[in-house]
DNA sequence: GTTCTTACA
DNA sequence: TGTAAGTA
C-alpha cells in the first residue's frame, strides 16, 4: 500500500488545473502557500507544481475556513497533525512518552475548536 | 496561452 | 481578495 500514497504525493498539477479543482483562486491558491498552510514544489521554470495531496490540502482549509478556523488555526491543527504522526511512529518502537500523552491530548483539544476565527460571528448557541 | 511577482484599490 | 503590469 505504499505506491499509492507516493502517487498522491506526486506534484503534476499546475495551478490553472488546482483552480478548477478546488474553486479556488490563483491568488487563494498562493495566499495560503505563503501562510505556509501548503508547499507546492517547482518546476523547472519556476511554475507551482500540486500533488493530488495539496489539493485535498486546500480542500480541507477551505471547509476549515467555512467552519470558522483561521490561517493560524489551521497551521496549529497541521502542525499538532505533523506531531501526532511522529509520536505514533516513536510510539510503534517505545512506550507512549508523557510529551506524547500531552500532544495527543492538545490535539483532541484543537480539533474541538479552540482556536476560531476573531471576527465573524458564529456558533449561535452551544450547549456548555 | 499560462503562470509568476509585485503593487495598488 | 481582485486585478493590472511586465516577464519567463
Amino acid at each position: 500500500m505504499k505506491g499509492k500514497e507516493l502517487r498522491r504525493s506526486l506534484a503534476v498539477l499546475p495551478i490553472g488545473t488546482v483552480m478548477k479543482l478546488t474553486s479556488l483562486t490563483a491568488r487563494q491558491i498562493r495566499y495560503y502557500e505563503a501562510q505556509e498552510l501548503i508547499t507546492p514544489q517547482r518546476n523547472e521554470g519556476n511554475r507551482r507544481m500540486y500533488s493530488l495531496n495539496d489539493v485535498d490540502r486546500l480542500l480541507e482549509i477551505k471547509d476549515y475556513l467555512d467552519d470558522g478556523v483561521n490561517v493560524a488555526g489551521i497551521k496549529a491543527i497541521y502542525t499538532q497533525q505533523a506531531q501526532a504522526a511522529a509520536a505514533k511512529k516513536a510510539a510503534q518502537k517505545q512506550p507512549l512518552t508523557d510529551e506524547d500523552v500531552r500532544h495527543i491530548l492538545q490535539d483532541e483539544i484543537l480539533r474541538q475548536g479552540g482556536l476560531n476565527r476573531p471576527n465573524a460571528a458564529h456558533e449561535p448557541h452551544r450547549p456548555l
